[in-house]
DNA sequence: AAGTGTTTCACATCAATATGTGATGTAAGA
DNA sequence: TCTTACATCACATATTGATGTGAAACACTT
């Protein structure tokens, strides 16, 4: 018997919702609320298996209410339930820990599904959602994944600039003299296509070079 | 009708999978391949909509695979199939433009039901892949995104230092006075905690100040 | 009204950095 | 062998940066 809670501020949305759940064996809607004012207090009394956690919702909505239940509790699986699959609500649910993300359109046999795996530890995503994810994981990669070829004795010099050291400090680590320090970073800049030290440290972070 | 390309280097499975999904209605298995060695040349001679893509393969593997075929094609869906979800090759997969990452103790009718949801732009995934993947985006999160109570002025300065920016070129793109910049820098130093430009900037990366 | 933090400016000084020019030895490739 | 890239060192000089000390104007809070 899998133990819901949901959340949902459309009161016929709410009745269908709970009607189509409770009415399912193996499924229990131990309450529902029309929003997250006290959602803690909520989780803690019923103890759910699974939290249905619609997004929009007035007063304290879906992804606040997500994360007030993350900060003390994160066993409970949390499914965001919503009309529209717009980015940046996606990112923000899963950031924070959200179990699965469904849209309200889901038809009633997919959603008991849904639920039923979200329960026992899977990730359930409306296709549409999951497409987004994927899409969230390939904008991350690197442009062209520049190169700029340095030495293996430049990035060692260039790490070093990262790291703060001065010219004279990176000539000790390094065992050599101040001024092929500084040669090195003069190919450096020529490589990296900078005139400053900021620039390169910088360039350094963008172009995951360190 | 869904054109598949098969690649995997197991004898048995490969013509398993293949009569399996040939000999459903709807599916069309064009070849099968027990490598990628010339996956981008294979792609396009035939052109498919969906290409079922094992791992662990000698030789050229399927991660590598993917990587050759994104290279020239960004249209065809590509579900990787594995033994193992393994972090790794999870992520390296759907950084690279995989299309949906699904066990291969994957049921028939699930199979197939994944083919179709690939086809039609969905990104399947065996729900223990989609369980680590939503554990990806909540690791992402910054551990407590220390603030370091900088000024607005101070964060202005801070940019334009990360942008390469000497004394001068911020006091004139600020218009304030030289020594008006140095203060400020210096009172970034004391609160970033760091005492040079460089650690300044490699800190505002870090901690995403800019 | 006194205190606090921000923003602004000034003068001074020493350390560090950027840039140019030039040179040597070594290893890998064409 | 000749070329190229790398790593190393040297000398010179102008600019920039780091740090200290001091101070005035302003907004906001107590």
């Amino acid at each position: 018997m899998i133990k819901i809670i949901l959340y949902e501020d459309n009161p016929q949305l709410r009745e269908g919702l709970t009607m189509l759940i409770d009415g399912s064996d193996g499924f229990q809607v131990l309450a529902s609320f029309k929003n997250c004012s006290n959602v803690v207090d909520e989780v803690e009394a019923f103890r759910p298996d699974v939290i249905l956690m619609d997004i929009d919702m007035p007063g304290v909505n879906g992804i606040e209410g997500l994360k007030r239940i993350r900060q003390h509790n994160h066993e409970v699986k949390v499914l965001m339930l919503t009309v529209f699959d717009d980015n940046k609500n996606v990112f923000e649910a899963l950031k924070n820990g959200a179990n699965g993300y469904i849209l309200k359109k889901t038809p009633p046999a997919k959603l008991l599904e849904y639920i039923t795996e979200a329960a026992s530890g899977g990730a359930p995503m409306t296709s549409s959602i999951a497409t987004q994810v994927l899409k969230m994981f390939s904008e991350v990669q690197v442009p062209a994944g520049e190169d700029y070829n340095l030495s293996d004795r430049e990035k060692e010099v260039l790490q070093h600039l990262v790291n703060g050291f001065s010219y004279k400090m990176i000539a000790a680590e390094m065992f050599i003299s101040i001024d092929t320090v500084r040669s090195h970073i003069k190919k450096i800049y020529e490589k990296l296509h900078v005139n400053s030290k900021s620039e390169a440290v910088a360039k350094a972070f963008k172009d995951k070079i360190v």
